[in-house]
DNA sequence: TAGTCGTGGTC
DNA sequence: TGACCAAGACT
C-alpha cells in the first residue's frame, strides 16, 4: 500500500512536475543547497509566482551563501522589501553568516534545524531535496493530500501528529527530496484548498476521502478568529526634494525596515497621533492595508513647513530614488499616494 | 498552545 | 468584495 503510494506519486511527477528555477535539471543530479535553502525560505507561506522574481534578484545579486554572508543587512532586507514576514529576512542574513562560518551547509535535519530561519519543515526539506536524507516534509500541501487520503477527521492543528506519522509511513526510503516535491506539487495542482481534482489524481484509488464522496470537507480546521481594525498616522516630511525614512527597530513588525516615521500604530492599539516633528501638517490621504491580523487605515500627515528638522536617528532619502528605499508595501503604497497626489 | 508576523492572488 | 489562502518560524 505504501510502496503502491509513492510508486504512483513518482509515474505522476515524472510527467507533471513544475519547472521551478530553484530545481536542478531533470537527470538525477542534486541542486545546489544554498538555492535550495534560499527558495525554501522564500517560499515559507509564500506563493511560487510571489518568490520566483526575488529568487532570480537573490541568486543574481548574491550567488552563493558566502555572498549573501558578505552583504550588508540592510541591503537584503531592502532587497526583501514586499515579499513579506520581514524576521525571514534578518534570519537569512544570521544564517547565510553562520553557514559561511562553519564553511557550507550542514547536511543532516537535526543540524539544519539549530539554524535560524529553520523550522521542522524547512529543515527537513533542505535535508531530502539538497542532500538526499530521509527527512519527512510536512507544509500545508502534505497536511491537505495526507489529510484527504487517509480521511483524518481530526481537526488541525491537532491533527498534526496524525498526519506527521502517517507522512512518515508513505515517505519512501529513496529519493524522499523527490517525493516531498511530488506531494507538494500535487497539492498544489490536483488537491488544492478549493479544489479537488480527484480524476486527474495519481492517489485516488488509495484516497478514503475520496470513498466518503466528499474531500473538500478535509483538513478540518478550527474556526478563526475576528481581525480587529485599527487607525494610525504616517508623517511625511519632506526637503529639497529628499524625505525622512527612519528603520524599524527590533523584531516587531516590519522590524528592519525603512519606514515613514508614525505614531507607534500596532495589532493592539491604535497610534497615539503625535507628530514626530512640531510644526503644522496637512492631511495627505488614507492608505488602507489588510495585514494577516489586523486591518489598518493608516492617514498620512504631510509637513507644511519647507524646511523641517525632525529629530533622533533617520535619513533624507532622495524622492526620485524612492524605489530603492526597500519600503515594506503598507509604506510604499502611503508614498506612491503621497507622490500621485502632488501632480 | 495560541498569538504574532506580510503580501498578493483568487473566488 | 471580502474572506481565504500560500513550500512556517518563533515565542
Amino acid at each position: 500500500m505504501t510502496a503502491t503510494i509513492s510508486s504512483r506519486l513518482f509515474d505522476w511527477y515524472n510527467d507533471h512536475a513544475r519547472d521551478l528555477p530553484w530545481r536542478a535539471p531533470p537527470g538525477g543530479s542534486r541542486p545546489d543547497p544554498y538555492r535550495v535553502w534560499l527558495s525554501e525560505v522564500m517560499l515559507q507561506q509564500t506563493t511560487v509566482a510571489a518568490v520566483a522574481p526575488y529568487f532570480a534578484k537573490f541568486t543574481d545579486v548574491w550567488p552563493t551563501v558566502e555572498a549573501l554572508a558578505a552583504a550588508p543587512e540592510e541591503d537584503v532586507m531592502a532587497a526583501w522589501a514586499g515579499l513579506g514576514y520581514y524576521s525571514r529576512a534578518r534570519n537569512l542574513v544570521k544564517c547565510a553568516r553562520t553557514v559561511a562560518e562553519m564553511g557550507g551547509f550542514p547536511q543532516a535535519e537535526a543540524e539544519l534545524k539549530k539554524l535560524p530561519g529553520l523550522g521542522d519543515y524547512t529543515a527537513a526539506a533542505v535535508a531530502a531535496i539538497a542532500f538526499g536524507e530521509r527527512a519527512v516534509v510536512v507544509d500545508a500541501n502534505v497536511e491537505r493530500v495526507v489529510a484527504r487520503l487517509f480521511a483524518i477527521e481530526e481537526p488541525l492543528p491537532a491533527a498534526r501528529k496524525a498526519i506527521r506519522s502517517r507522512a512518515d509511513e508513505i515517505t519512501p526510503d529513496n529519493r524522499a527530496g523527490d517525493f516531498a516535491q511530488a506531494m507538494m506539487d500535487l497539492g498544489a495542482t490536483i488537491c488544492t484548498a478549493r479544489d479537488a481534482r480527484c480524476l486527474l489524481c495519481p492517489l485516488h484509488t488509495e484516497c478514503e476521502a475520496r470513498k466518503s464522496g466528499d474531500p473538500l470537507r478535509l483538513p478540518v480546521k478550527a474556526p478563526k478568529k475576528a481581525k480587529p481594525s485599527r487607525t494610525g498616522t504616517a508623517f511625511w516630511i519632506e526637503r529639497d526634494g529628499k524625505v525622512w525614512l527612519v528603520t524599524r527597530e527590533g523584531k516587531g513588525m516590519l522590524g528592519g525596515m525603512r519606514a515613514l516615521p508614525d505614531d507607534g500604530w500596532s495589532a493592539r492599539a491604535d497610534g497615539s497621533e503625535d507628530a514626530p516633528v512640531p510644526g503644522a501638517w496637512k492631511a495627505a490621504g488614507v492608505v488602507r492595508h489588510s495585514f494577516t491580523h489586523f486591518d489598518l487605515e493608516l492617514g498620512i500627515a504631510q509637513h507644511a513647513d519647507a524646511d523641517p528638522s525632525p529629530a533622533g536617528e533617520g535619513e533624507w532619502w532622495p524622492i526620485d530614488k524612492m524605489d530603492e528605499a526597500g519600503l515594506p508595501t503598507l509604506f510604499a503604497k502611503a508614498a506612491r499616494l503621497v507622490l500621485a497626489n502632488r501632480d
